[in-house]
DNA sequence: TGTACATCAGTGAACGCGCGTTCACTGATGTAC
DNA sequence: TGTACATCAGTGAACGCGCGTTCACTGATGTAC
């Protein structure tokens, strides 16, 4: 019927480039990340192998894409869980993108790992994916800059910072918490740290047989790392 | 010259075996767990594929090995560092321990990947890799419960142990940390997700370009950890 | 000490499989006059 | 509106590769009498 010419031919492009994703995050799904090969993804579709290349350059470029739609998905979950607690005290944000980043690993194990697992083996990831791994970590760092002022002084519970750890926290602390204090900066990293670490040991089986109840086991883990980024008291102190 | 019979037959076996693990582990290091292939391991050794199986049932059979072998040398890695600390405070034995298993980590990434990283698709891991997973972890909690008595009071730091904590940590608790409270044993199970996490999250590179100074930046993370488990403070509280 | 026999290590060929990528091609879709 | 042409999506066959595992086999090593 219609026929607006190349951009007919634009949208068709974008529709399967799309429904070649999702074939490919099905396939990752089932096989796991080292196991994803463009020609599963090519029998999903009833598509020949080659076409594929219409689409994605290689192999690489389709892994490319699904981390890159990972981390998106990733912050996706992290805001949203923000956002359902917004107006709550900075903890309990916390706690609710905490748990939604959980969530979100749990319910799509093999994205998770394809992020935050080992490397997949002769894949250099591109410059685009070290920007999209930085959504979640924005999420999380805007709960801490919003209820922790910069002269705010660090809790009690975090050791003296040594000297040097201002500059070894630089690139992050700059960008995410500027002004606030390094020890400040250092216990955000450890909660991250705390959170993606978490999840993945629970993910690869690390708990099984240790930890009954993960739920409330994680939960507190995650009030526990929220107190020493200073959270969990009345924050904004002024000085 | 010497015919001891059986004996020497045996020897052979085992010697050889130790061969092909250790051909296996440089297979690791070249190609990565889910590259790692019999064929390649037999060419290493000049042997034909099938010749392995003399040796060992299957891939996965070999891949178990490699696996008990590297939780094995961590485990061993942990043990080093805490000796060389003997007799120092807590949180130094401590600090030198999760150094130690850190540097293993930096040293042998492909090992680490291979016990903390990603499942490899496919693989199932028997009971005998879980029994050696366990040994960081005790080495870990030796200094734990060396440092903190089972009646002391848990750092002010951590939050209000919720109910049934304790029962969600039953397990480990009762195996690892005896007797002591469940906000000390969430708290050690925190310091161990932050070293294993860290060291992971290290090596598959999401902390490029935030931090410059890992070393300090991992340091005065264990610290921060070492805190809540109560291992800063003098310890050996007597209720 | 010597010989017949059993055990076992290692060979070589084969099975059936899957992979990423290339290339020349057919037809359909859109464009320009 | 109609036709000649260019673009582009998708095909099908092929390339060269690697994999785990099996099987019947050759010879050497050890054992029992």
């Amino acid at each position: 019927l219609s026929s607006t010419g190349v951009l007919d031919r634009a949208r068709v492009r974008a529709e399967l480039t799309r429904e070649i994703l999702a074939a490919a995050h099905d396939e990752l799904s089932d096989a796991g990340a080292a196991g994803l090969s463009l020609r599963a993804v090519a029998r999903r579709l009833d598509m020949v192998p080659s076409a594929l290349y219409r689409y994605f350059a290689s192999r690489d470029a389709l892994l490319t894409a699904l981390i890159v739609e990972a981390y998106q998905a990733v912050g996706a979950a992290a805001e949203t869980g923000v956002e359902a607690a917004a107006g709550r005290p900075p903890v309990e944000q916390w706690l609710a993108a905490a748990s939604a980043v959980r969530r979100w690993g749990l319910e799509h194990p093999h994205d998770w790992a394809l992020v935050y697992g080992s490397p997949v083996p002769g894949y250099q990831a591109p410059p685009d994916t070290i920007e999209a791994a930085l959504a979640v970590t924005r999420v999380l760092c805007r709960i801490v800059s919003d209820a922790v002022a910069p002269a705010a002084r660090p809790p009690t519970a975090l050791p003296d910072p040594p000297a040097g750890l201002a500059g070894a926290l630089q690139p992050i602390g700059a960008e995410l918490l500027p002004g606030r204090p390094p020890a400040v900066v250092a216990a955000a990293v450890t909660a991250w740290t705390q959170l993606i670490g978490w999840v993945s040991l629970e993910l690869f089986g690390h708990y099984v047989g240790g930890i009954t109840d993960l739920d409330l086991a994680f939960s507190y883990a995650m009030r526990t790392v929220a107190g020493l980024v200073g959270l969990a008291d009345s924050g904004r102190g002024e000085g």
